[in-house]
Order: structure tokens, then sequence, then C-alpha cells
DNA sequence: CCGATCCGATAGACCCTGGCTATCGAGGCA
DNA sequence: TGCCTCGATAGCCAGGGTCTATCGGATCGG
């Protein structure tokens, strides 16, 4: 039993003429004669009545024809669907980003993205890097925007652009009067995020890893998000150091930001299964972000 | 693009797993492998995500599976269907009856039929010959039981049983004395149904074609239907002839019944179109009136 | 009454396709 | 490192779908 068979069925009802039929169908009519005639064998029925002058269909014919109707009308449906979901470049683009980024970064390529890949739906996921990769293992996210390498075979990644840290400080703070900070310096009275956001991990490398964190909350203050360290630093309780992208909120709210000596960034890069199908709208999104994002470390680095 | 296809699509997306889906399926594995690497390649788009370790569909398949499962769905459906009319003496049949004959044989033959065939249902439709043929040569009707010879090779009959006259007699009517009655004899004051009905011909013809028609009413009366011919002649407006099975209806109605010198009477057959492809229902249907009423002109014949 | 025409069925040949087995290649695991 | 799993690939074969050519029957027009 076959589709082909069934719009076969539907061409004679039609026309209620096999030569016709077949024409519409493309065939000859022998063609259609001989693939009817083994459908009416598989179904144990005659579907046509064959006089000399018409071909009527039977009452039997009459009530399988909607089924067939609706069999081939999705199959068509599946067709119709499969071209609009050719397109790598159309449909859902489920992004995944981690925090420290979502919010400044958002804003600058959405415009960007709508424009470049019109097509194409984002639908962004905030998240920190683990649950981010635990998704895009489940098929849960297409790709995801992370600040930190990626390994193993199970991902590819793309690096798109370099995000200089900046030094956060306290208009008052001593460290405000130098020109640049150095990273060393921070550790004194630094406050960074909660467990699991790369950038805790990053910034407390960059000051000196095992050094001791000085400071009255340095050790406790535990941000669940940069907004919140932000407000701490504004608020006075101490330094922090933050990604290039949120210097403009982070000077909205009267931090001080200075350039780093050691000039520590990091770099902000897209990735995806290594199998997934759609690379090419993974691509295409990172490079979108990427050019949207090129010479941001030179822009910002001297501020 | 094919149903089987579809259906190793299903069998996939279900399993995960291309070898259990091939062995659910009754194929081999690299059967399906190929097969889905077709379709995707028809569609232009990825199915599945070929991990290593799983086979995960696509967000484009997901779009997809619900017209996938559909499609299969009806296909189904129609075999589920066909199997239930396959039968040829199951489902409806159209039995078209000529008035002069369905109140008195229906009842009689109503409940052996459902007993012998018990999946048939059977619809009655009742109308004069010629409307009959019509509507059987429409496809409207199945068969038809006529009391007439069929002519032609656009249909097939088998006569079923022969059903004698009978002069029909109000009491104090002269040939009510008489033990049989001359067909002839009966041109006096007969009284017939209306153009159309097969009865009027052969019992005019019986009585001798071209005789002049005597009586008050002979020559108007064009009765709709055997019912008011036979009240006519209860209330003594004159005689007729009618057939053996209405006789019953007569003696209630106070009649005196004569048989015909000359036996005349007609055959009863069932007619269907010779393509008509549920020749066994007909045939069916045909033996079953048959045996009930075989041997009917025997017993009647001398009432 | 006979040839022309139409229509569906049939026959025979060809080629594509879908199925198989055998094997490969890449990971994962012991 | 060697074995196992799993999907992909290769190569072969059988069956089925399609074609052209033709038949058989019926209708129609001259």
């Amino acid at each position: 039993m076959n589709l082909r068979d069934f719009r076969y069925l539907l061409a004679v009802t039609e026309y209620g003429h096999f030569g016709r039929a077949a024409q519409a169908c493309g065939v000859s009519q022998p063609t259609l004669s001989v693939q009817l005639r083994k459908l009416e064998e598989q179904l144990g029925l005659a579907l046509f009545e064959r006089d000399r002058k018409t071909v009527v269909p039977t009452s039997a014919c009459e009530r399988l024809i909607g089924h067939v109707r609706a069999a081939v009308a999705e199959a068509d449906a599946i067709l119709a669907a499969a071209r609009d979901l050719c397109d790598p470049l159309a449909g859902n683009f489920r992004l995944g980003i981690i925090p420290t980024l979502a919010p400044y970064l958002l804003p600058l390529v959405f415009a960007p993205l709508r424009e470049a890949l019109p097509t194409l739906t984002l639908e962004p996921w905030e998240d920190q890097t683990l649950t981010l990769l635990d998704r895009l293992r489940a098929h849960e996210l297409d790709a995801a925007l992370l600040a930190t390498e990626v390994d193993g075979t199970e991902f590819t990644s793309q690096p798109l652009f370099d995000e200089p840290f900046l030094a956060a400080l306290p208009p008052e703070h001593p460290l405000a009067a130098r020109e640049v900070v150095a990273e060393s310096d921070l550790a004194q009275d630094i406050l960074v995020l909660a467990d699991g956001h790369c950038l805790r991990d990053q910034a407390l490398a960059a000051c000196g890893q095992g050094g001791t964190l000085g400071g009255a909350l340095g050790g406790t203050l535990r941000a669940a998000s940069l907004s919140t360290l932000l407000s701490m630093v504004a608020a006075g309780y101490g330094t922090t150091l933050i990604p290039g992208l949120a210097a403009g909120t982070a000077q909205d709210m009267g931090i001080v930001l200075r350039p780093l000596k050691e000039r520590t960034g990091r770099t902000v890069r897209l990735a995806w299964r290594s199998s997934f199908p759609r690379r090419a709208a993974a691509e295409a999104v990172g490079r979108v972000i990427g050019d949207r994002l090129r010479g941001f470390a030179a822009a910002t680095g001297p501020i």
C-alpha cells in the first residue's frame, strides 16, 4: 500500500476516466489500471465498477475515500512543512547565554541578528555554564554563548570576540586614583559572584588564585547576579572585576572603572553539539555576533 | 515518499535506536538507515541528530511527526475499513422493488434474509420498473426486484419464482359463481393501475390487449396503487387481475379470488448491473427470496 | 452494415528501488 | 589495548512500477 496508489485512486474518482486520471498523475493509463487493480486485490474489494462507458466508485470506495484523502493531505502537509523547515537559517533557534553576558550582549546583537537572519527566531535562555551545557546535551538548546573553553568532541565551539575585564571601584576607593589597576591589587577587598558563575572563577584566578581575600565581605558575599555585585560596589562595600560589556551599566551606577594592568579578559564563544545538524545556523549567529562585537577589546581597552 | 518510510521514522523516534527500530519493523538495520537517509534528502532536512550514543529527533522532525503519525493512522484506518468492507455479503444492500410486489413480498422475505445474511443490511426502495432501472444505472441501487424481462447486456437478471395472477371479483359479481375465470372474461369491467406499473400492461395483455374495456370506470380509473385498486373491486366497481402474493390482502377485504383459465402469471426476477462487483451479494439475496417463494405458483394455483 | 474511434485490460520488457549480508569506522568500556 | 556496540557504507539481488504495444469490446457515423 502506497501513497502513490492513493493519489491514483483520488484521480480516478475525480475524473471517472482512467486515461485522464493517468494524464493528471503524469503516468500512462496501463500504470493506473495495474496499480489500482493491485490495490483492489490488497484491500480485498472492488474500488471501481468498470462499465464500458463509465468508471464509478463502489460504495466501499466511497467509505474509504475520506481516509484516503486525509492520508494524502497529511503527506502533502509533510512536504509543505518540510519546505518551510528545510532552510537551516529559518525557524526557532534556542540560544543559551550565561548571566554575566546576557543583559549586556543581547541588546547589542538582537537587532543585527534580526536584520541579518530575518527568518530565524531567537529564543534566548539564560543560565550558568554547566546548566547550559546540560541543556545542550539534552537537545533543549541549539547553541550557547559561553565565556569558557569547551573541550572534548561532544561540542564544537567558535570564538566570537575577546571581552576585557575592568576593575570596578567605588569612587572614593584608593585604587580609583590610579590610571591602571593591577589585578593583584583587587584581591584585598574583591567581591565575587556565587558558585557556578564562570566569572567568579575567572575573577579569582586573575587576582591571584589562592590569595587570601580581604575586606569585610570578600569571603562571604556570593552575589547571585552581576547586577547585585555592582550595587554592592557602588555602595562602597568593595571592588570587583567586571566584563567589559557591563561597563556602561557600571558607569551609570557611579562606579569608577579602570583598565587592568595585565589586560585580563575572557573570550566569548558560541558552542553547539558537534552533531547539531543546523551547524549553518549556529555559525551564522556566531558570525553576526562576532561582527557586531569585533574590535570591542581594542575599543574598550583604554576606555 | 512512502508510508513505509513513515513507519520507519515513527519506529526510530519511538526507540531512539536504529537496531531496535529495525527489529520492530521487521527489517534490517541498514535498510532503516538507508531509507531514512533518503527521506531526509527528499525533505531537505535532518530528521535525526545521530550522536554516537543516542538518536534524537531534530526539532524539525518533531514539527513533522504529528502529520506523519496522522498519515500512518489514516492508512491503518483504510486497512481496517477494508477488512470490514471486503466481505461482499456484508454492508448495505440497496434493493429496489416494484410497488405491486413490495408490500406483499417484503414481509415474507425480510426475516429469512436477515437470518441467512445477518451481516447484510437491506435498504428497500419502492418505485416503478423504469425508475428502478434508472436508479440501478445511476448506481443508486445495487439490485432490483422486477416482474418483467430485462434485456440487453447492461443488466444481469435471475428469475426467482413464478407468481400466478388471480381474478379478483366483487362477491356479487356474476363471474364469482365460476370455479375458474377466463382471462378474456375480465376485459368487460376490468380496473387497472396507472401507467408505469408493469402489472397494468400485463393485465391488459392477459385480457386481450386491444380489446375495448367495458364498465363504468374501466377506461378512466388509473389506480396509483394495488391497494386502491382492491378497494375499488371490493366496493363493486369492477374486476381486476392481481398478483398471487396479494391474495391474502384481497381476501381480507372480502374480495372473491378465482384462478385463471390460462394460468397467466408473471416471473419475479432480481436484476443488477452486469458490472456490479458484489454479484455474490445479489445472488445470495436472490437465492434466499427464491427459496422462500419456490413452489408458490403450485401452492396458490388452486388456492 | 462496416470501419473508425475510444477505453480499459493485458503482455512483455526494462530499470529503479528497497531489501539483504558483509563490512567499516568510531566510541565506550573493561 | 582489545572487544563490543551502533550507525554508515558497499555491493548484490529480487521484486515491483512503469513503459510501449496490443487486445477486446462497445459505440458512433457514414
